[in-house]
DNA sequence: ATATCTTTTTAATTTTTTAACAAAAGTGTT
DNA sequence: AACACTTTTGTTAAAAAATTAAAAAGATAT
C-alpha cells in the first residue's frame, strides 16, 4: 500500500520541505507520463530547481521504482544527456468510457500506453444504476486477465454523456441513484474513481493529445446523439460552477421548434445532432426520398443511424449531402455565437459527423461569416479532430492521473 | 528611475534567489494594494514562506520606503500583530477612461486610494486619434497639479470601448491609426501604458473589489449604449485570443432585424441596448406614446437618452416601464444562452441601466426560465453591481498594476 | 589532436526552514 | 487586583536544503 499514490499523498504531518518534495515529484511523473521521457534539463525547465537538485529527485524516484534511466538523448555538440522515462509498471489507470448504447475499458500504464486491446460491452446507458454492477465485473475482469497489482492502479476514470459534477461525483441526467454514482463505484471497486462528462474528457483529450496541445483557448465540438461542447480557456479546461458548462446543444435557436429531449423546444440539438440526422432521414425515407441510403438500411428506418447517412453522403447519396448541409448551416451559427463569445483560437471538430467534414465543414464556415464579426470570424480555425474514437477514454485517464498527482 | 518597476523588473542578469526575492515582494506589494493593512502571518499564508523570511523581506521593503508598519492588529489572545502597509507614496497608478462622449482621469496611491476629484474631459470617441492629444494634456495637467514625482507613477491604465488588443494595444474600433494606439499613448507620456475593453475592466473591478471578488466564475453584463460583456474563468479575466472575447451585444438574436452598427442584421444590441431604448423612446415619443418622458426632454427627441428613459419609469410612465421590461426580455434570453454556456455562479449587471433594476430583473428572471435549462437556470444568481460609475478606471488601473507587478 | 560545447558531478556558499525561546497580550482563578 | 496560564507573535541560532560556481566527464567539430 506504500504506493506513490499513497505516498506522496499530501499529509498534514509532513513538513514543508518534504510536502514541496513531493509535490514536485508528482509534477515528475506527471510530466513524463503525458510527454515521454525527458533529459534533466528539460524537467528543469518545468519544475524550476537547479540541476543537483533534480538529480537529487530522480534519483530518488529511481530507487522507489517510479521511474528508469533509458539511456542518452542527442546533443548539438557535447556531452548526451541522460534520459529518464516513467517504468512503464510504475502504476497503470483505468479508462472506461459510459455511451449511450457500449461501454468501453482499457487500461493505461505509466508510460501512458494503451495495454489493453479493445474491451467493449453492450449496454444501454438508460437502462439506469443497473448497468453499474455488469460494468464493474467486466472491468474487474480485464484488470485480472492483465495480472495487475491493485494496489499499482492509481484508479479510474469514467466518462460519460449527462449533466455530470466531478466535485461531487453525481449525474444529474443518467444513472441517477440515491447516492452519487461517482461513489457507488468508488465503493464497488474499492479505489478512486472519477467521473466527468465525455464532452470534457474529450476537450481535455485535445488539450494534451491533440490539436489543442500548444494553444490556450479553444473549444470542442462533439456530434454524436447530441451536441457536446468542451471550453479550454487559458490554457484550462472549464467546468462552470457545477460542471455543468457547455451545454451548447440546448440553446434555443428556432422559435416554437420540435421538442428537445430536455423539455425545451428549438433546441440547436433538434436540428442539428446525430439525433436530428435520424429524425429526418427517417421521415425522408417514408417520403422515399433516398434510394441509397433506404439501400443501406434494407429499407427499414429503424435501422438508421449517424453512420450509415456519413455513408451514403460519401457515395454522393444527394439527400444525406443535403441533411448535412443543413446541419452544418445550424452548427455554424451556433459557432458563430461562440466564436464571438470566446475569440478562440480553433474549434475542434469530433465525433461520427466529422467523417463527413467534406460535406459539413463549408456550410459551417459560410453561417460563421454570415453570423459573425469579421474580426473574429475570419481568423477562426476550423478543424476536424485527429484523435480517433478513444479519445474520451485517453483524456478520462489522464484527467485522473492529473487529480491524484495534482493534490496540494 | 531606480523605482519599484524598474528595481523589481525581471532582469535576466539576476540569479535565480534574487530573482525569487523580487517576485515575492511584488507579490507582497500587489497584495497589500489590493487588499490593505495585513500581518506577517497572513502575507505568510498568501506568499508561503515562512516567519523569518517574511520578516526580512519586510525590513527590506520598509528600508526601501515602499511599506510601513501601522502599529498593532487585534488578537483572539496572544500578543498583538504587527501591521503592514504600502506607503501612500511608494507609486501611483492613473487611470484613464474613455466613454463614447466622455474621458475620465483619476489618480490612485500606492493603498488604492483615489487621490484626485473627478475629472471630466468632454470628447466624442468617433472623432478618432485626434483626441489623444488633449487627453493627455488633460492627465499631464492633472499629475503636475497633485505634483507627483513622474518617476513615481507605475503607469497609465486606459479603459475604451471596442475591439481591444490588450497585448498589441490595438484597437480595432476606435482610435484606429497606423500605429498601436496604445504605443501611441506610451510615445506621448513616456511611460507603461496599458488599454484595455471597458466590459473587461469592468470585470476586472467586480473580481477584485465588488461582487465576485470571492468568486471563480462570473459574468458581468454592462449596459449603455452597447452590451458589454465581461468573462471571469477559474478566478481570472478571460480575454480569448485577440482580447475580443465577450462580443454578446453582437450574437444575432432576430431574423430580418435592424441594422446594427457592427454591419450585420438582428444583434442583440438593436433590440436590447441603451441605443435601442433611445431608438424606441424616439419612435414612442413621435407617435405621442408617453406624455411623462416627453416632458423629462423638453419634447425634444434629441434629448433622449438612456438615463432619462430610466427616470420617467422610476415616475411611473408606463411607455417607459414597458420599453425596459422588452429590453429585459431579449437581455435574458441572451443570458439564457451564457448561463447554458458557462455554468456561471452568479451574472453581475451594470451600467446606468442598472438604475432601473426593478423594472429590468424581473423579465430577466422570467427568459432565463423560460430558456434555460432549470438545473443552470434555476440556481443561477443575477445581481446588480454595488460599484459605481467609477468601477472601469478603478478596474483597469489595477490591472495595470498587476501586469507591472506579475511580470515574471 | 585540439578546441569547443554540454551535461554531470562535486564542493562551497548561501538561503531558508525548523525549532526553541522570548516577548506581549489576553483569560481565568483565587 | 494579583497571579498563573494560555495564546499568539516575534527573534534567534542551529540545522537543513538549495543554489552557485567550479571542475570533471563525455561528445562533437575543426
Amino acid at each position: 500500500m506504500n504506493f506513490p499514490p499513497e505516498k506522496y499523498s499530501s499529509e498534514s504531518d509532513m513538513n514543508l520541505v518534504e510536502q514541496k518534495n513531493n509535490s514536485q515529484k508528482r509534477k515528475i511523473i506527471k510530466h513524463l507520463f503525458l510527454y515521454g521521457a525527458m533529459t534533466n534539463t528539460d524537467l528543469g525547465r518545468y519544475v524550476k530547481l537547479s540541476t543537483p537538485k533534480i538529480i537529487s529527485l530522480l534519483n530518488e524516484l529511481k530507487n522507489e521504482g517510479m521511474i528508469e534511466e533509458l539511456g542518452q538523448g542527442n546533443s548539438s555538440g557535447g556531452r548526451r544527456p541522460n534520459l529518464y522515462g516513467n517504468k512503464e509498471d510504475a502504476f497503470y489507470i483505468v479508462g472506461i468510457s459510459i455511451n449511450i448504447y457500449q461501454t468501453s475499458v482499457a487500461i493505461f500504464n505509466a508510460k501512458n500506453q494503451k495495454i489493453t486491446g479493445d474491451h467493449i460491452l453492450p449496454l444501454t446507458i438508460t437502462h439506469g444504476i443497473s448497468i453499474v454492477d455488469p460494468i464493474v465485473q467486466f472491468t474487474e475482469n480485464i484488470i485480472q486477465e492483465k495480472q495487475i497489482a491493485r494496489e499499482k492502479i492509481l484508479g479510474i476514470g469514467l466518462e460519460m454523456p449527462g449533466l455530470v459534477d466531478s466535485e461531487t461525483g453525481i449525474n444529474k441526467t443518467y444513472l441517477v441513484s440515491n447516492r452519487p454514482v461517482a461513489e457507488v463505484f468508488r465503493k464497488k471497486f474499492g479505489m478512486e474513481v472519477l467521473i466527468e462528462n465525455d464532452a470534457k474528457t474529450r476537450a481535455f483529450a485535445e488539450l494534451r493529445f491533440g490539436a489543442a496541445q500548444l494553444k490556450r483557448n479553444v473549444l470542442t465540438v462533439h456530434l454524436d446523439w447530441g451536441i457536446g461542447l468542451g471550453i479550454i480557456v487559458n490554457g484550462k479546461l472549464y467546468k462552470g460552477r457545477d460542471g455543468f458548462a457547455g451545454e451548447f446543444g440546448h440553446l434555443p435557436m428556432v422559435d416554437n421548434g420540435i421538442l428537445c429531449k430536455c423539455g425545451k423546444t428549438g433546441c440547436l440539438e433538434t436540428i442539428a445532432s446525430g439525433t436530428a440526422i435520424v429524425r429526418m432521414a427517417k421521415e425522408g425515407l417514408k417520403e422515399k426520398r433516398s434510394s441509397l441510403l433506404g439501400k443501406l438500411v434494407d429499407e427499414n428506418p429503424e435501422k438508421i443511424d449517424i453512420i450509415n447517412v456519413v455513408r451514403a453522403a460519401n457515395m454522393g447519396d444527394q439527400f444525406s449531402i443535403s441533411m448535412l448541409a443543413n446541419v452544418g448551416q445550424w452548427l455554424g451559427k451556433g459557432m458563430a455565437y461562440l466564436i464571438q463569445i470566446f475569440n478562440p483560437e480553433s474549434i475542434i471538430l469530433g465525433g461520427q459527423i466529422s467523417e463527413a467534414s467534406q460535406f459539413i465543414l463549408p456550410p459551417i464556415q459560410q453561417a460563421i461569416h454570415i453570423f459573425c464579426n469579421p474580426e473574429l470570424g475570419n481568423e477562426i480555425e476550423i478543424k476536424v479532430s485527429e484523435l480517433g474514437s478513444q479519445a474520451g477514454i485517453q483524456g478520462v485517464a489522464a484527467l485522473l492521473l492529473e487529480r491524484v498527482l495534482d493534490k496540494k
